[in-house]
RNA sequence: GCGAGAGUGGUGAAAUUGGUAGACACGCCAGAUUUAGGAUCUGGUGCCGUACGGCGUAAGGGUUCGAGUCCCUUCUCUCGCACCA
């Protein structure tokens, strides 16, 4: 026998991830005399636990999470580390469907083979705090979180234009649906969304838009989701002008007004033209008879076209004239009023003035229609006013035939006219959002019950203490595509008496609430999942939270991590919460993609079964692998070969098992790579630069198989550096060597900053900044030394030799550099 | 178009404050070993060149003794938003 087997993972993994479970080694406790500041909650976006089994992505975050929070233990912290499941939703109701499986059993069957799963890669999570969203326990909370908005006036019901899609059959939020080169779609799915007038529930999320922008300030996210939930919220400043409709050809005295929203009121002198919307409820009442058909005919044309063609890029303007007139306030000048599909019922008030010399939509309409151009804005205060424009200017500049108002910049401008439409009462300051309420509620079975209930028109909520509303069961799960969840055929449970003790009959809000409802809160509930008198103790969130780094994939942009942010503030607000902002720090790990760089995807043959590799080489080699790849950020290819040399790697220090443990002093210069592994092990860890920390063990490692013998000095500190990494190798190693497990719990090794420091450095010595040279001396050698013993080097002489040295750079440590002519 | 980010060997990637570009790993080449193990061990491996040397971090310019790193211009790619007045 040349060599040992193979290391047995397999065993060895089984063993520790058993001695783990058997010892509920990482239950958390609430241990008051930990202060504050050494406690960590590290979470995970949680996963739906879907039929397809964890797919590679998923161990990326987890492995990194679970690192670090095993780096926090063996430092002292008291560390949170959960995990869930967030099971309502539609592909387990889909196949319901299809089969007429309940959705409960599919769910749940998946989400044990996802624990087994994920358990298999020897995270260190407290399994005694797993939750799922789907049970009676959880939801519970999330209805009475449901119930706390009703009472705060935050949910109501409203009849508004909805995207609906047919083969969910259910409407959608306006976050779930994405524009596409196909027209708009679902997000889940890829399935067509057309708008329909429908009556739903409604969160008003709008009520808190501002705080929602304003809390991104303080938190430690990356820039680019803080940047697109703040495109998404879509804050713009600017003011409401009313406008007089002019007398129209009728002759009749007209008091009708139209509002319009502008950012720019500074351009008003310059609106020539007006525009509606042609679902803008004054169309009809403003068209005069000679144009009523050709405005009829546009307005049906308009509801009639397809989101693709409303939504299609690029596309020329269109419009018609009303034949109406309204009166620009500024200068009394009559302007038409058209109508077109550019403008947006559902943004401002659905009416815009035009000021096509300032604006690139205002100015292509006017082209396409000759409509007047004015200029109002000049790019410097010396520029002619009369100088026609060639093209829309919308940058600032400095105000133009304007009357009293000309020469002002457009900052102050806006002010000044702001100012005088308040004094006149037409107009004032106004701030206006992208963001809409929410569309909350679905009309599908496999989800929250809403727990209200009709009687005779009112909605009547259902005692907070009579919750949970359990689903009933049902015969059938198809959507009834009349805009009904499946839940409104099963009478007996639909109807009920009113739960206000009236004796009323009453029928239940059929409506679920949608898969984003049980994410909103998750969080909170593993501080404290099996309370039935609060969602959570107050004392275990004042213990816990906020949660200190949360870490999931960059999907989550504006759908969870907007919506939790709402619910949060909301439950701050009634003081169920103890901070303002529930995640402080977010890290998006980057996707794992294919070997060819491209998405996983079944289509494409590429997908990497987490289950296989775990199989062939082991959870270790699996979780140091992922973290090898690359940064954690970043987005990376897999790599099956890259795989097999961290294989090799674990596998070369198991096999330096073979050279006897030595209680001998390690030689010197190991001993100083070992700190030196210490420092950026720890200095990497906590900076989440896994990819470093794991080359500079394998640097160690490699430097250990120079030695006959494994100094203990040595050896020890380094199974305590591997172990958040590859935790089952290093317990095995550790009780090997003749410790107490778990290394797991292990203090961390400290490093001793002088054996961190080399004694001896290379100095490079370059001649105009190129490298002729290099000499070793002792770390910290002064300036003038140095500068002596490069000029007496001989190659340094060759390149000097006859030419005059002008300046001589010398750093210390570093580098001599001689500049000559 | 707007917003965010990224461009470094054949590949994944490293590189305090500006100070030896390419650590570590894959792959490849040569050798040792003959074991059938996604083997192991030793050495080599940015490009051009026999060599002295030269050139190299998307392209161009600038600051500096010195630039992957700082500044300007341009190009490419990824992601997000997209008629939001």
């Amino acid at each position: 026998m040349r060599r040992m087997k193979k290391y047995p993972f397999r065993e060895i993994e089984q063993k520790w991830q058993k001695y783990w479970e058997e010892n509920r080694t990482f239950r958390a406790v609430e241990d008051p005399s930990v202060p504050k500041e050494r406690r960590r909650y590290v979470l995970d976006m949680f996963p739906y636990p879907s039929a397809a089994g964890l797919h590679v992505g998923h161990p990326e975050g987890y492995t990194a999470t679970d690192i670090y929070c095993r780096f926090l233990r063996m430092k002292g912290y008291n560390v949170l580390h959960p995990m869930g499941f967030d099971s309502f939703g539609l592909p387990a109701e889909n196949y319901a469907v299809q089969t007429g499986t309940h959705p409960r059993t599919t769910t749940e069957a998946n989400i044990r083979r996802f624990r087994e799963q994920i358990k298999s890669l020897g995270f260190s999570y407290d399994w005694d705090r797993e939750v799922s969203t789907h049970e009676a326990d959880y939801y519970r909370w999330t209805q009475w979180i449901f119930l706390k908005l009703w009472e705060q006036g935050l949910a109501y019901v409203a009849e508004i234009p909805m995207w609906y899609c047919e083969a969910l059959g259910t409407v959608l939020a306006n976050e779930e649906v994405l524009a596409t080169p196909e027209g708009p779609r679902s997000e889940r799915g890829n399935h067509p969304v057309e708008r329909r007038p429908l009556r739903q529930w409604m969160l008003r999320i709008t009520q808190y838009a501002d705080r929602l922008l304003e809390g991104l300030e303080g938190l430690d996210w990356p820039e680019s989701i803080k940047a697109m939930q703040r495109n998404w919220i879509g804050r713009s400043e600017g003011a409401n002008v009313r406008f007089t409709v002019a007398d129209g050809a009728t002759g009749s005295a007209s008091t009708r007004e139209i509002e319009v929203y502008t950012t720019r009121p500074d351009t008003l002198f310059g609106a020539t033209y007006m525009v509606l919307a042609p679902e803008h409820a004054l169309v009809a009442q403003v068209t005069t008879p000679e144009h009523a058909g050709e405005v009829r005919a546009y307005v049906e044309a308009a509801r009639l076209k397809s989101d693709l063609e409303r939504t299609e890029l690029n596309r020329d303007k269109t419009g018609v004239f009303t034949g109406a007139f309204a009166i620009n306030p500024v200068n009394g000048k009559e302007i038409p009023i058209w109508i077109s599909d550019y403008i947006l019922v559902s943004y401002g008030t659905g009416a815009i003035m035009a000021v096509p010399g300032h604006d690139e939509r205002d100015w292509e309409f006017a082209q396409q229609f000759g409509l007047p151009i004015t200029k109002v804005v000049a790019r410097t205060p010396q520029e002619d006013p009369a100088e026609p424009l060639r093209e829309a200017t919308p940058q600032y500049g400095f105000a133009v035939n304007s009357g009293e108002f000309d020469g002002l910049p457009t900052e102050e401008f806006k002010d000044r006219i702001i100012a005088w439409l308040e004094e006149r009462k037409i107009g004032e300051r106004t701030v206006n959002y992208k963001l809409r309420d929410w569309i909350f509620s679905r009309q599908r079975y496999w989800g929250e019950p809403i727990p209200l209930v009709n009687c005779e028109g009112e909605f009547v909520p259902i005692p907070l203490d009579q919750l949970p509303l359990t689903l009933p069961e049902v015969e059938r799960y198809t959507p009834t595509g009349t805009g009904e969840s499946p839940l409104a055929a099963v009478t007996e449970w639909v109807e009920c008496e009113c739960p206000d003790g009236s004796g009323k009959k009453g029928k239940r809000e059929t409506n679920t609430m949608p898969q984003w409802a049980g994410s909103c809160w998750y969080y909170l509930r593993y501080l404290d999942p099996k309370n039935d008198r609060a969602l959570a103790d107050r004392d275990k969130i004042d213990y816990w939270m906020p949660v200190d780094l949360y870490v999931g994939g960059a999907e989550h942009a504006v759908l969870h991590l907007l919506y939790a942010r709402f619910w949060h503030k909301v439950l701050y607000d009634i003081g169920v919460v103890n901070t303002d902002e529930p995640f402080l720090r977010l890290v998006n790990q980057g996707m794992i993609l294919g070997e060819g760089g491209q998405k996983m995807s079944k289509s494409l043959g590429n997908v990497i079964n987490p289950d296989v590799v775990v199989q062939k080489f082991g959870a270790d080699s699996m979780r140091v692998y992922e973290m090898f790849m690359g940064p954690l950020r970043q987005e990376k290819p897999w790599s099956t070969q890259g795989l097999t040399g961290v294989f090799r790697f674990l596998d070369r220090v198991w096999r330096l098992t073979e050279r006897p443990l030595s209680a001998k002093a390690a030689p010197e210069e190991l001993l100083r790579l070992l700190h030196k592994t210490i420092r950026k092990v720890s200095n990497d860890t906590n900076e989440l630069a896994f990819n470093t920390a794991i080359s500079q063990m394998m640097i160690l490692v490699n430097e250990l198989y120079r030695y006959e013998t494994r100094p203990r000095e040595i050896w020890d500190p380094f199974v305590r550096l591997l172990a958040p990494y590859a935790p089952h190798i290093a317990e095995e190693l550790w009780e090997m060597m003749g410790k107490a497990a778990p290394v797991s719990l292990a203090p961390w090794p400290e490093y001793r900053e002088e054996l961190t420091r080399d004694e001896q450095v290379t100095v490079v010595l370059q001649v105009n900044g190129k490298v002729r040279s290099r000499m070793e001396v002792p770390a910290g050698t002064d300036k003038a030394t140095l500068q002596t013993a490069a000029a007496q080097n001989e190659r340094i002489q060759e390149y000097t030799g006859g030419r005059s040295v002008l300046k001589v750079i010398v750093v210390p440590d570093k580098l001599v550099n001689f500049v000559v002519n």
